[in-house]
DNA sequence: TGAATATTGTTATATCATATCATTGCCCCA
DNA sequence: TGGGGCAATGATATGATATAACAATATTCA
């Protein structure tokens, strides 16, 4: 993608859905772990779109096709697409985002519209690395960040 | 403070309070708005560390002096204390932590250690400088951003 | 004073997340 | 091949965080 192409512009979703599940399937099997009916399909709820989606709002659709799904169907499977780095959780808004990096060892940094409510991932190098040596010039160590940069995307801006 | 000066590192803590509520007198007196009574009361059970707090915390505490505290109780205050600039919210932790530059028009960063829980709110041009260009070099409108910074401070790396 | 506004009280409920134990399914190897 | 061990899911309950809605009180200021 070119640096100006933004999630909230036009395009075939139906390519970003597929290559993600593609993706996912590989980095599994390279993992060695299971991606189960039930991950699989929450998953490909978390990519019907590129806007944070909740916990429950993601029930909600699991149960349309799976009575048994409770909160802990969805926590676990949420668990397990984390620890293996295919999805995001957006900390200020407890929603989740699949993730658009995968494979790459990366923190997010996220530019969310509050207009349209898209989130696109990006990854700065400039910024890790400012924030590398903010905190080496502390003593801090850092094990990992939390970047969610709120604002508008240049589809809302032109409103 | 110089760099290396963490809030971990031993100091006289009651001068922080102090600093705290003096400061927010004085901005809520410029301001024209209110610092009633629970208000800084809970801005102070805020400052009695500086580890960032939780609303219930808070609540459990201000209980004890003040009966009829219950959850809006606690958060109209929270509210008041973000919206007048004196707090933060801790995204990724649900929990609030007293503002270390007030008055500054400032987003917050902030070290925050694992080992320890306290958090050090830091202000760095180059990497705000960062997130302006890498949204900017994408069309989007920076409004307000959440950076948290996991990791362990100096003092916990040396146990 | 008395109306307008801000703050606090009160009750109820919405929203997000986890603990715990039972059951089922998968895998590997004796 | 069958059964032990572990991973995944089912099921129930509860914990933790946050807000809605309306009533009562306090403050401001004409
Ligand atoms: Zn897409
Ligand atoms: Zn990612
Ligand atoms: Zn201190
Ligand atoms: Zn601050």
């Amino acid at each position: 993608m070119p640096l100006t192409d933004s999630p909230a512009q036009p395009h075939d979703h139906s390519l970003c859905i597929d290559d993600a599940l593609a993706q996912a399937r590989l980095i599994c099997e390279r993992r060695n772990v299971r991606l189960t009916p039930i991950r699989e399909q929450v998953l490909g709820l978390i990519w019907q779109n590129h806007k944070p989606v909740g916990a429950y709002d993601l029930l909600e659709q699991l149960a349309t096709t799976h009575q048994a799904a409770k909160p802990p169907t969805i926590y676990r499977a949420l668990d397990f697409l984390q620890e293996n780095g295919l999805i995001h959780k957006i900390e200020s808004q407890n929603a989740f985002l699949g993730c658009a990096h995968v494979g790459g060892q990366h923190h997010g940094q996220f530019l969310i519209c509050t207009a349209c409510g898209t989130a696109q991932e990006i990854d700065e190098k400039v910024v890790s690395s400012a924030l590398k040596n903010a905190s080496q010039a502390r003593g801090f160590q850092i094990h990992s960040f939390v970047i969610e940069i709120k604002g508008l995307c240049a589809a809302c801006q032109d409103i």
